[in-house]
RNA sequence: GGGUGUUUAGCUCAGAUGGGAGAGCAUCGGCCUUACAAGCCGGAGGUCGCAGGUUCGAUCCCUGCAACACCCACCA
């Protein structure tokens, strides 16, 4: 650990004063944290790492993320506590396209555009644009608490960082996975670059199926009629095909068509790819603008005529009066043009899938170009293994089908981004255009012998994701064989949405197994995607994002309108959306604190594949922080006097809740084991509120008093209120980690606990032998008494400061029981429940006018002089005759059943023997109440 | 066309190897009981999507169906 740089902020002295005000902790704890190096990566104890999905350099923290990290966070924190050598690392992506687009966007508001800079200038341009946002992310990071290994940051365009990426790629290209070629790849006209096959998004749009006829050559007046939904590609047209066994048109094959308005004669063919049923059971072929008829033609050796230049314009390939129309004014052209020569046979309304790219937006052009890809087969089979073996285990496991499914189909990946910010393709080519690869122009000079030839280093990139793959390894130092990279790879786990599995989780393994045989992480983690409270997706244009900050911080309402009606894609969109953020958020969004928001977070990170995310339970859970803040306080005020040396004499409730907390604990580990951050949530809430708060600190009020009555200290009492609350601030930390630094400074204290920081105290560990069924059971019956008289209370409306009388009756033993019990519990039972006093019957003495319940074999009764109320009683009796009758009914039923005796196993038919038994008895006694209430 | 997930209280969701259902929020009633009204106490609310099957017994396992969501896919 670094040497203390700062002092821990101090707000210990005040706190009793104060309310929780998570905004006067969160800042001074971060900054203490980071520079105090708790954060940093210890030299002992077993490697634990997370490798942050890197986020975009200039981008901001959506919810999302928030979420993401709010999880492995947690992961982090828990397994520094639990002493282990534990790496979260930090880093960011240089986002190729999306950061390329926006410092474009940036200078056309200048009226610039980037290539009036030049590819140097331009670079440096994306440079300073990082520098100049490049932190923001890096401080909303610090704000939600994560605490990320700073010290370490990695950006992917760092030389080092650069570095890898070329030796992965020279590497690669070495072993035979990277090869160049020039294939059919997705196209966008727009940012002019190729695209892999998973940037493209595959809409279902409304367009027309036209059908048009080919003349066919030798045969006037003959013709074919083609169908297609894009006419225009038909300038491209090499062929015409056929099913071969299609009766109407086999004997055609062979023959010539003639292409009109180009007025190409191309042949028919015969493929068995065509279907008979489809259209008019003839298929156009353009081998150069069409994945399917690309394949067709290679196997009949078609020729490939590409009609467009990089914007999707048609090129010099077709007619002088059509060249340089874009393709959507050429479709309209040719389509006119074919009418006018009659050969237009129809057009129908059809709805079909339409390719765009993710980023423009634009429709996707099938293009042929020379481009960079990696061969997946052998890597495929890596990665698919690595699965099928266990080594890399998805949770939840169902996940493994959707990358087995995906792996099974996957075609080779386009690398090559026609754009100029990112990694560079380490590839030149001589004036013949022959390509060397290598780690330097001078390295392949003196490897290929090339001397004097002038080499021309290849103009792209690579895509974006091709760098992000290397992550795991890269960030640590490889190629290097760094002390880093041999204590934190494979890495432990990783966390993330499904909807990267494709781009980012397969490849990382692909690269890693292909290039050094390892792993990349051994589970991986995929959460489900944050939408809104209606279900809906959050987004910018949607106007229904969230800032996480804001949820911290809170915001009135005409900031959050601003904000979200600002910088829209489609600007007339914002009186509508700001209709719906007033009528959502009238208020505004009240402050809620960074452990409120990640609490919550883990409560919704349920096993399912969308979160929707609803303000309701950030509120619950601040409450749940100020709950725990006062719980604190009380604890605090009523141990001042607390003497670790003095003696202690631990009554049932101390017992009971150390048996809680010891089986709590175990619930949360497990829970943390497998992921289960909504499991964890919702138990230490239930323990932190219902068990801790409700119960034991209201039971340890009396003993509290009476000991400051008579001058003593309840050190038992006082011990267990400071420790179990200390085991809680630390079980709670991973998920809370202010509230639970600030509080458990003073409760530490107070048991004389040394400790820098509770970040680095470790986890609650469970003792067995503090599991105690028998203090369990005996509390249970405490709350039951109480329960009743409560009941009773609330049934009755009396008045609030009035107490009841108890009366137990039944047999000796039961009342003999009783004694025993209320030895230990008398004094709960008398403040809990407002009891003033407790009194006992013999089985067959009388009682009083009495409501009653029954539990176990003991009768509880409360006297109701002057309040009871005959008919209000038999009613309450009714009802609970009606429900044992049914119960017992059903019991009984079982019983009979003579399958059930012999098939169900012996402890099965025992339970329910004794359920009978006990409903028997209590349903008689029922009924002879209610008789003795007969009027 | 193929695949995955979901369907439980008004809403959002838990229910580990099958023994007859829980939480939070919302709601209703009563309380400023000296940690907390961001609180306390009590209550009401469900044929567990539908139909079959396996089993002594199904919210849970199997089959089919329906609705919703998402992913993949070349029928022009």
């Amino acid at each position: 650990m670094s040497e203390r740089k700062s002092q821990r902020p101090e707000f210990d002295a005040n706190l009793l004063d104060q309310g929780f005000d998570p905004q006067a902790i969160e800042s001074a704890l971060y900054a203490w944290w980071e520079a105090s190096g708790f954060f940093d990566v210890g030299d002992e104890g077993e490697p634990y790492c997370i490798m942050i999905p890197p986020p975009n350099v200039t981008g901001t923290l959506h919810m999302g993320h928030a979420f993401e990290h709010t999880l492995m966070d947690t992961l982090i924190r828990f397994n520094r506590m639990e002493g282990k050598r534990t790496l979260w690392q930090m880093g960011t992506d240089h986002a190729g396209i999306a950061t390329q687009m926006i410092v474009e966007n940036q200078l056309a508001q200048r009226n610039l555009d980037k290539a009036s800079f030049g590819r140097e200038q331009f670079v440096q341009e994306v440079w300073k644009w990082r520098e100049e946002s490049g932190g923001e992310i890096c401080n909303q990071l610090r704000r939600m608490g994560s605490s990320l290994d700073w010290t370490n940051e990695c950006f992917t365009m760092d030389p080092d960082y650069a570095n890898a990426v070329l030796e992965a790629f020279v590497r690669c290209h070495e072993a035979g996975y990277i090869y160049r070629g020039q294939k059919l790849v997705n196209w966008d006209p727009v940012l002019c670059t190729a695209i892999s096959d998973l940037e493209v998004q595959n809409e279902e749009e409304s367009t027309y199926l036209w059908k048009i006829r080919y003349p066919i050559v030798d045969e006037p007046g003959a013709s074919v009629t083609v169908a297609t939904t894009r006419p225009e590609t038909m300038l491209g047209d090499t062929a015409v095909a056929v099913h071969p066994d299609d009766p109407r048109f086999s004997h055609l094959i062979g023959r010539r068509v003639r292409v009109p308005i180009i007025e190409r004669e191309v042949p028919v063919i015969g493929d068995a790819y065509v279907s008979m049923e489809f259209g008019s059971g003839c298929l156009k072929i353009t081998p150069a603008h069409d994945f399917n008829d690309n394949e067709i033609g290679k196997r009949h050796g078609l020729p490939e005529i590409n009609i467009f230049d990089e914007s999707a314009r048609l090129n010099d390939q077709v007619p002088d009066s059509l060249q340089g129309l874009d393709r959507f004014a050429a479709r309209d052209r040719v389509v006119e043009l074919l009418d006018q020569a009659g050969l237009l046979a129809g057009k129908e309304d059809r709805r079909v899938q339409i390719p765009r790219g993710d980023r423009s937006g634009a429709v996707i052009e099938p293009c042929l170009t020379n481009q960079w890809f990696m061969r997946m087969d052998a890597l495929r089979d890596l990665a698919v293994d690595a699965v099928a073996t266990g080594q890399v285990e998805f949770v939840p496991g169902h996940y493994a089908n959707l990358f087995n499914a995906w792996m099974r189909d996957i075609r080779d990946w386009c690398i090559s981004r026609q754009l100029w910010w990112g990694h560079r393709i380490p590839a030149w080519y001589d004036e013949a255009g022959n390509a060397y690869v290598g780690r330097s122009e001078a390295e392949i000079r003196s490897k290929y012998d090339l001397r004097d030839t002038p080499l021309k280093q290849d103009e792209d990139v690579l895509e974006t994701w091709f760098s992000s793959s290397l992550w795991t390894f890269a960030t640590l130092g490889w190629p290097t064989d760094t002390e880093r990279l041999n204590s934190f790879h494979p890495t432990t786990a990783l966390v993330t949405g499904h909807d990267i599995i494709f781009f980012w989780v397969a490849r990382m393994m692909m690269m890693s197994l292909g290039l050094f045989d390892q792993i990349p992480f051994r589970q991986v983690y995929i959460h489900g995607l944050l939408r809104d409270a209606q279900g809906q997706k959050m987004s910018k244009s949607l106007g229904n994002g969230l800032d996480p900050l804001d949820l911290v911080d809170g915001i009135d309402l005409e900031a959050l309108v601003a904000k979200r009606t600002s910088n829209l894609m489609q600007p007339r969109l914002a009186p509508k959306i700001e209709r719906a953020t007033r009528k959502e958020y009238p208020e505004g969004i009240a402050a809620h604190g960074v452990d409120a928001l990640r609490f919550t977070f883990a409560a919704l990170a349920s096993t399912g594949r969308d979160v929707r995310f609803d303000l309701e339970r950030v509120h619950g859970y601040r409450n749940f922080c100020n709950k725990l803040w006062n719980a604190a306080r009380f604890v605090l005020m009523n141990t001042g006097s607390f003497d670790r040396q003095a003696p202690r004499e631990p009554g049932l409730a101390e017992s009971w809740i150390a048996s809680r907390l010891a089986t709590r604990i175990k619930d949360w580990r497990r829970a943390l084991r497998e992921y289960r951050f909504d499991l964890l949530a919702e138990s230490l809430y239930e323990f932190a509120w219902h068990e801790y708060c409700d119960w034991y600190l209201e039971a340890a009020k009396p003993s509290l008093r009476e000991a400051k009555e008579q001058g003593g200290r309840a050190s038992a009492t006082q011990a267990c209120l400071l420790e179990t609350l200390e085991s809680l601030l630390r079980a709670l930390h991973p998920l809370m980690p202010f509230v639970t630094e600030a509080l458990w400074h003073p409760v530490a204290e107070r048991l004389g606990i040394e400790g820098e920081t509770i970040m680095l105290a470790a986890y609650p560990v469970a003792k067995d032998e503090t599991i105690n069924p028998a203090a369990e059971s005996d509390f249970d019956w405490m709350r039951a008494l109480v329960g009743f008289a409560r009941t009773m209370r609330s049934d009755r409306a009396l008045p609030p400061g009035s107490t009841v009388v108890l009366i137990l009756q039944g047999s000796g033993k039961a009342l003999a029981e009783a004694k025993a019990t209320l030895t230990l519990t008398e004094t709960m039972i008398r403040h809990l429940g407002r009891v003033a006093s407790i009194e006992f019957l013999a089985q067959d003495e009388p009682a009083p006018p009495c409501a009653f319940e029954l539990i176990g074999d003991l009768k509880v009764m409360v006297p109701l002089e002057g309040v009871m109320d005959l008919s209000v009683e038999r009613a309450r009796l009714d009802k609970a005759i009606v429900k044992t009758t049914n119960e017992l009914a059903r019991v009984a039923a079982k019983l009979e059943n003579p399958n059930f005796r012999d098939r169900a196993p012996e402890q099965v038919v025992a339970a329910e023997s004794e359920k009978q038994r006990a409903l028997d008895s209590r349903l008689a006694r029922l009924q002879e109440e209610r008789t003795s209430l007969q009027d």
